[in-house]
DNA sequence: CGTCGCTTGTGAAAAACGTCACAAAATCTA
DNA sequence: TAGATTTTGTGACGTTTTTCACAAGCGACG
């Protein structure tokens, strides 16, 4: 139950709730923190401290119900509403993002589409339409919007970043390969396939 | 000079390898610990023991040579070579990933496409025309392909993998939600949108 | 009801990771 | 050459994260 909790546990987290999910729909009811181990890459010690960072949710000699756990990782993971999220470039990553049907499935929803090619303005992506860059502030403050991912060329990404934290943007999913500065109260995840490219020709060349 | 590198280590190592390359087309020839870390989103010492773990590659009072950090940094992350990359799943993903620049411009570079839709078999993708599964193996003995990126479903992803495994695949980026079982000797990094949303979600909500 | 088998929750120990501080090495200046 | 100045490389230290180990809680069963 304490305050400041490792991303690594968040990570993990996710992962749990995916497990569960899994779980849920081969029927059972009950799970051990050593079976959600099992499936993760991690230890049962593990899984029962991260656990124990939000409270005791398990019966001892039993495990943890599987649906009142799901609904308890939602509720911690922030996932038990709909987030409004705007897509910024239409390129090649956003169009596959967009039809990625695991952002809908977690309550990610689209709500609007820019990009700042004269060309694709205007255009329908399904029932959006693709809006210029002027718009940004507007659309986040009409439609509500809390979420950018933003997958444009990294020298466009500071400016508008600056925009939408300008405008009340709470967080942000980052595809262009840059470091984005913004005030603590706004979050970043970096999206970086470079990096995790070379963690893996790293690992291989390591082992020789 | 040790042996076993934390892998936080390794994506700061990537981070300064972006960095060095920006400080070298700036036209400097040497750039500090510091000057590192102010471009990374970490420490003048933390930089110094990164490096620490691999050799010491600057001279004290003057910093380090860009280009020469820069190379070691490619032979250190093993990219100073071309390595072999199959395109598994021929969708969304597989198609933004497919026109994404940066991969060859680090040196991966992919030499096959594959997919399990009838409908996709055949086509040409730039000079690669999309071949069935069944070839898996034959491609990589015969390419020598030693990376996968795998974009495909999660319930086709485990049974992939094994053929891979199999025919000697190295290491494997992985776009399923799914944790994929490799033997220790098969190096995998998951790139997992969700779990960053959620993150991103969860962080928001804590400070709310 | 008492005991047995199972599994959680959690302090305490250990390991991993990051920070600090400073001696050593290099250049520059005179 | 000597002294001032800069910046590295690294052992010692502090913090964070993981692992360990076990008391305590729960259900089952005779």
């Amino acid at each position: 139950m304490s305050r400041r909790i490792p991303a690594s546990t968040i990570r993990r987290l996710s992962h749990y709730l995916r497990s569960l999910e899994d779980i849920e729909g081969e029927g059972r009811e009950t799970v051990s923190s050593e079976e959600l181990a099992d499936r993760g890459q991690t230890t049962a010690a593990q899984v029962r401290k991260d656990l124990s960072h939000f409270g005791s949710f398990g019966k001892r000699g039993l495990g943890y119900r599987v649906d009142e756990l799901r609904v308890r990782l939602l509720e911690i993971l922030g996932v038990d509403r709909v987030w409004k999220v705007a897509l910024i470039g239409a390129g090649r990553i956003g169009s596959a993002l967009f039809e990625y049907p695991a952002f809908e499935s977690r309550g990610y929803e689209c709500v609007a589409i820019v990009d700042a090619d004269p060309e694709k303005i205007g255009a329908m992506w399904g029932a959006l339409r693709i809006r210029p860059p002027e718009e940004i502030e507007s659309l986040i403050g009409s439609l509500g919007i809390e979420l950018f991912i933003l997958a444009v060329p990294a020298q466009a990404a500071q400016q508008i970043t600056d925009r939408a934290v300008g405008a009340g943007i709470k967080g942000i999913l980052n595809f262009a390969p840059i470091r984005l500065k913004v005030p603590s109260h706004v979050a970043v995840e970096d999206v970086n396939l470079v990096m995790q490219l070379e963690a893996l020709s790293f690992a291989i060349t390591q082992r020789g």
